[in-house]
DNA sequence: GCCAACGTTGGC
DNA sequence: GCCAACGTTGGC
């Protein structure tokens, strides 16, 4: 297996937790994750030092704000277990765990915000398949590659 | 606040 | 296993 750094992006709220939080805290277990591909990708894609990029989504400007780094391997979201959470699952158990997350640590917030309507006209570069843009892609976590990675930072 | 697009659930 | 109904996401 590759033991090269791979990179990811990550959606927040930043009503409900912003890159301004993550700087607040250092570091984050990334929880309430409830799509299966999403989970997938942090429980057996991601690695500890695995680069992130931290998205501002559902606001008045949306972009990329900032970034981050695996801090974790993935462990089961301890949420789904808590009938008083929001995330609550009440088919996951102790023993059969449903949703797992990583622990998400601060970086750096980016000089500026990259909005949305930039990265969009970078379309051809990133290519028709990159989640972010792609049509109709809602996922919350997913990989960037190198390329993809250093083409968004140039917009910074 | 609207709503298109998508994912999940559950009856059959 | 189909698919209608429902809930969620997230840009606008």
């Amino acid at each position: 297996m590759s033991t090269r750094k791979r990179y990811w992006m990550m959606k927040s709220e930043p009503d409900a937790f912003s890159i301004d939080d993550l700087e607040r805290v250092s570091t984050e277990p990334w929880n309430g994750v409830r799509n299966y591909q999403a989970r997938n990708f942090m429980r057996d894609g991601m690695r500890v030092g695995d680069g992130v990029m931290i998205y501002h989504s559902n606001c008045k400007v949306p972009g990329i704000a900032g970034l981050a780094t695996v801090a974790s391997a993935a462990y089961p979201d301890s949420t789904q277990l808590d009938p008083k959470s929001h995330y609550f699952d009440p088919k996951a158990t102790p023993e059969t765990p449903r949703w797992f997350l990583v622990d998400v640590a601060f970086e750096r917030k980016l000089k500026r915000l990259i909005p949305l309507e930039e990265i969009k006209q970078q379309t051809d570069e990133l290519g028709e398949g990159f989640a972010l843009t792609a049509k109709g892609s809602r996922l919350s976590v997913f990989p960037v590659t190198a390329a993809q990675w250093k083409l968004l930072l140039s917009l910074e």
